[in-house]
DNA sequence: CTAAAAACATGAAACGTTTCATGTTTGAGT
DNA sequence: ACTCAAACATGAAACGTTTCATGTTTTTAG
């Protein structure tokens, strides 16, 4: 159906090499070029990026492996990374792997196989073995928002240790005293700096620790909703909730309007991520917005410069700072 | 780096062509058996997907084209269109087009470049012309969410006229008579559909129809809340608003907000698509709840049985009925 | 034990490109 | 008009598979 480099070599009498340089942008004499171009048009010529890969070995595309599509922070951090690669020639081709580690390593598989020129990876955490591999077959790997402790490898991410403390630290002098957090999954780096920066702040006043106050669940909003029920049937329940991510607030959300718990009169509630959230609930929920665009932005760049080749070496750690929105949301519970 | 099935030829003493029978799931010999195994093992051999699909001209890759990776619609449908595809050995390469019918395009190339082996689209309908080039190659492409008027393939849609009529007549059951409804784009074929809704039913009920109370706006969260704004600052404002997309529906809550205009009291509200926002937000929002899932399985299975080829002949144009999911946002005006 | 059938192995050709060493044309300078 | 670079064109080989017609081995049945 689809006419090939042959077609039009022979339609135009030129030979393979020629139509070759041409289509890649080379120089041709005029005569030829327009001879080609017509060709082309005639016969409604594509390049077969297919067969180009396997003589290159360059795919020009870039896998995107992501913990699950319906995660607000990855579908806009992988949009946007999306644009940017498109910019410079390279497509991405994205998996989620709905947060099973299992699914993750086929997903890694599956992406060698097609021969994606580097990964960039928000990695579950329990395929550390799997990504050396893919390091060691010489594919750059980049992971974005959180880091491996084992892998040495490119990485961006957010300052989750200081912003979380920021976030604290604002309900601390606001007078709360009894602040809980809803961590993710313990092995994801990011869910332990926010944990961290939690605990360094109560280190800081002197507060004790409750860890009846400090939940573990996954990013899914299930989760935020059952832990923060649990908060609230504590025999004496936080004043304060910090969710720490954006399924999480959610669901703390939905479980206090199920329970017709006011936000801040009776409990204050510091989000996570999704600046649009905080102007559709009411009160303004104030909330820790991450950069997305910095994070998107440095991701490519790693990614296309270890592939130019223009960053060698040891991997480098790109590492923003996340905002704190203030807004309704928390009051002394002083004031009550 | 990576070995090669010659590799493994030479590495065992068999040659190519039982390798590859091996590969491909073929009878071989017991002790070849343990042989290749052992070999792809010691050489880490993975299948070179890029160089079978040269061969076989089947990339068993679908390209997916959406209007943009933030548009909540969108992901959680290619989220499930996904674990489908790749449940049957196919895997999807996702595009956004931004919105942008250029962009959307230019996508299109790109995934005939790639040697797809059929396209599900939401399509902004400027592309009609460049599909049906798609469709001439002999590629499959299914429609989701939209039709095209102009061309002939298979499409999965929402009984758009209907669910947005009874959510409409929802409205005028509680007595509202100034209903005013947000709607897509003209172009695009769901938006129209929810509009036709919107007028029968006043038709049916011999209201009259006022121009103003009809926005069009694109299915982002600003034109929801600068469309709101316009319908409120109108000499005499709607007491009910109908948001027919997710966006729309961000962007009409952040208005009334913003001007602490309280749900349903002083303005009544149904919403669309994401029924997790119903219970976040207070009250709870009426809205219209698309069955997400189905639409996903009808829009994978049209699409693999045109690949297997059990499907063939004319186009099928698969509907589902959405579901109107009443909550708190709307009372009847007169009840003050 | 033998012949025929069944089961498996072989290797060259092909898929649509790019590459590169070699060949041909062009036109500037004299 | 001739030479010589410079500019462009040529076509065979290669990328890593699959396919298929042919060849070889194993199994089965008599």
């Amino acid at each position: 159906m689809a006419g090939t480099i042959k077609d039009i070599a022979k339609h135009t009498g030129l030979s393979l090499g020629t139509i070759s340089k041409f289509i890649n942008g080379g120089r041709v004499r005029e005569a030829n070029r327009d001879k080609i171009e017509r060709a082309i048009k005639e016969l409604d010529f594509h390049v077969n990026e297919i067969a180009r890969g396997l003589k290159t070995s360059k795919s020009k595309t870039i896998g995107i492996i992501i913990p699950s599509m319906e995660n607000f922070f990855c579908t806009s951090l992988i949009s946007r990374v999306e644009k940017h690669l498109s910019k410079h020639g390279y497509s991405g081709i994205i998996c989620d792997y709905q947060e099973d580690p299992q699914m993750e390593k086929e997903k890694l598989v599956f992406l060698i196989n097609k021969m994606v020129d580097g990964i960039i990876i928000v990695p579950s955490g329990d395929t550390q073995k799997e990504i050396q591999q893919v390091l060691d077959r010489g594919i750059p790997v980049v992971t974005v928002d959180r880091i491996l402790p084992d892998i040495a490898c490119d990485s961006v991410v957010v300052d989750n240790f200081k912003i979380s403390g920021e976030a604290v630290e604002y309900f601390v002098g606001q007078d709360h005293r009894r602040i809980a957090i809803i961590c993710g999954p313990r092995n994801i780096s990011t869910a332990e700096e926010r944990l961290n920066g939690y605990l360094a702040v109560h280190e800081k006043f002197r507060l004790t620790v409750d860890p009846d106050l400090i939940q573990f669940g996954d990013y899914y909003m299930q989760s935020g909703y059952e832990l923060c029920r649990r908060l609230l049937d504590l025999p004496e329940p936080p004043t304060a909730i910090f969710a720490t991510n954006y399924d999480i607030t959610l669901g703390v959300i939905s479980a206090l309007n199920e329970r017709n718990i006011r936000i801040p009169e009776q409990l204050s509630l510091i989000g996570f991520d999704n600046l649009n959230l905080s102007k559709v609930i009411k009160p303004a929920l104030s909330l820790v917005v991450q950069p997305m665009d910095q994070l998107a932005d440095a991701t490519t760049k790693l990614m296309l410069e270890r592939l130019e080749g223009t960053l060698q070496g040891i991997p480098q750690l790109v590492k923003f700072e996340a905002e704190l929105v203030i807004k309704d949301s928390v009051i002394s519970p002083l004031h009550k």
